[in-house]
DNA sequence: CTTGGCACTCGGGAACACAGAGTGCTAGAC
DNA sequence: GTCTAGCACTCTGTGTTCCCGAGTGCCAAG
């Protein structure tokens, strides 16, 4: 059915396609990648895979543009992912070296890939599902005001001031913070509120209104942080693309937390340091039909703690981008595994 | 030389050309503002205007269309903010209240911002300059290692993991502790480092190499942080307005942290509460053309503690933008100085 | 199966005409 | 002196037409 020049024909129609933007001729294919056979053959191919559904014409008589089916096979098939130049891996090493915590980590990453890209970056951080606790900490601010303050291994730092129903004295506070510490220390988030389930019971009658307050802004706070927050930068690129239908569609979907978390989300298959691309309509919102998404997992050791990656029109040049995302996704575990 | 009538006809330009977005003509602007008089005096009127570089023309023979200076003119003189509805106002207020912390105030506020007036929002992090030590905290991490937690009255939190010379129990963190709250608690930030510069001395001999990286550290930290975080929304709306060209200017700009510090630092007046309207060739940077900046400082009583705005064409809707900004950054002032 | 030839199709650019909106100016009215 | 009415003029934007060229599909021959 698909010989190996009817592939090959469809590998340089996407290749040429890629870096001209422009529907590619037989002609032109048949000079520019020495296929060894006449314009003629190769429109005989090219029918062929127009009937598979791996290429369609703008209008009749125009050249030849691949479909996300074409892309697709393309990207499974056709392709290699491109690793980076030394002077790019040297380049993202130290640009990400530099970086003095968790939020800087993030924001230097999702900088980087857009300008390595030339594209949209899309950075989730790290969430805390697989984090474990690193420590509690409880600082008292008034006479029934503490501030809460939750240190995971990760680097990540949240904080809630909690309002006491009773005045409690530092002390008790005190005692109470080596009590947390001691129940939660290293354990991993996700068994939190198993963990804390009956410590109001183990403790004096006394404290357990100000205990059961604590823990309930504790539990809250992982789970109003479990959904995690995602960045992106490099809207830039996406004006200087042809986009022009849709661009508004795109930011917008860009600026949706939920709609963005969703579309990295959907890339997550069962081995999440895989490489994962969604092409096009294989996107389910409907605003991103002619972008194309490629991602990665990342994080310490086999932790996989988030996912990050590039966005850009199905028109693109997925070998290189894949090699940027794979890489990037790299150094940034590395950076976190050390810190 | 500019008398009551020309102002007016100069008002009903700036007002027509807002919303329409088309150049006005003598004939539309006597009809539809009752100006009492004829086209051919309207088309006096505005030759005059013209004259003065009030008003320019697309091309010969189109309607006129506000310059940077008329604009100026409009803002200045001939119009009033407008203040939000009754129902806007409740919006604003439920939406701020849910906030739970300061990261969660500035990305609500800036989204609520964008979503008001259908623009580009621009909010500053409250800087640290003004804000006071609430409360400093070490949390022993590792035999050598602690993490500083700084926290200040706004609620911001900075944390560092700092790498100790030697191997440091918790008692003596502890007492670290002690120690650095006692000098810091309630001071502002700026002048920590004054108050820390003889800590060393007043220690004993033993402590002091652990004291001088802690120290080293927190200096970083408030320096490092000084010059502030800014964050963005509502770009999608760019794509909506006819922007066309320049478009990928100020999406590059919005994205360059500098150069909208800069932007927003250059609207700073004498009277920092004051709403402070950027418009067009006013702003120094060059992508920013045809842009104008709304821009208002928030922060709790008289300390304004940052600045916020709004981005959008030159051609917007002054009175209605110049509302919400200053409502918004009451609103959030109230907020912060509540939390 | 490949190739050369040929008729066909369609998009996009150039040339052109035209209607409509808006202006500036001048001469007359209040 | 200021306003108004009328008029000739000048643009832009749009619609029409036309033509070129790139590219195709098909067919018959190698």
């Amino acid at each position: 059915m698909l010989d190996e020049r009817k592939l090959a024909v469809l590998r340089a129609i996407v290749e040429d396609y890629v870096s001209t933007n422009e529907p590619v001729g037989s002609k032109a294919l048949a000079e520019r990648h020495n296929l060894k056979v006449s314009p003629a053959t190769v429109r005989n191919d090219m029918a062929a895979l127009e009937e598979e559904g791996y290429i369609t014409q703008p209008h009749t008589s125009a050249g030849r543009v691949p479909t996300d089916k074409g892309y697709r096979l393309f990207v499974d098939r056709l392709s290699q992912v491109k690793p980076l130049s030394g002077a790019e891996r040297r380049a993202i090493e130290t640009f990400l070296a530099g970086a003095v915590d968790l939020d800087d980590v993030v924001t230097r990453t999702v900088r980087l890939l857009a300008q390595l890209t030339r594209q949209v970056a899309v950075v989730q951080y790290p969430t805390l599902t697989r984090s474990t606790v690193r420590h509690v900490e409880l600082v008292p601010l008034a006479e029934r005001r503490v501030m809460l303050v939750l240190i995971t291994n990760t680097g990540r730092v949240e904080q809630r001031v909690i309002e006491l129903p009773e005045v409690v004295e530092d002390t008790r506070i005190a005692h109470l913070r080596a009590v947390l510490n001691a129940c939660l220390d290293g354990c991993g988030l996700v068994n939190v509120p198993e963990l804390v389930s009956d410590l109001p019971e183990r403790l004096p009658v006394e404290d357990r209104p100000v205990v059961a307050t604590i823990l309930s802004v504790l539990l809250e706070t992982l789970v109003e942080r479990h959904d995690e927050k995602i960045v992106f930068a490099g809207a830039a690129n996406l004006a200087g693309a042809d986009f022009s239908v849709g661009l508004r569609d795109v930011l917008e979907a860009l600026e949706e937390q939920v709609v963005l978390m969703r579309l990295l989300g959907e890339t997550t298959s069962d081995t999440p340091s895989a490489l994962t691309v969604r092409i096009g309509s294989e996107n389910a919102y409907t605003g991103l039909r002619g972008t194309s998404i490629v991602a990665t997992g990342y994080g310490s050791g086999d932790n996989q703690l988030a996912r990050l990656g590039v966005l850009g029109p199905t028109r693109m040049d997925y070998p290189v981008t894949m090699g940027a995302v794979r890489a990037v996704a790299r150094y940034v575990s590395q950076i976190l595994a050390a810190s």
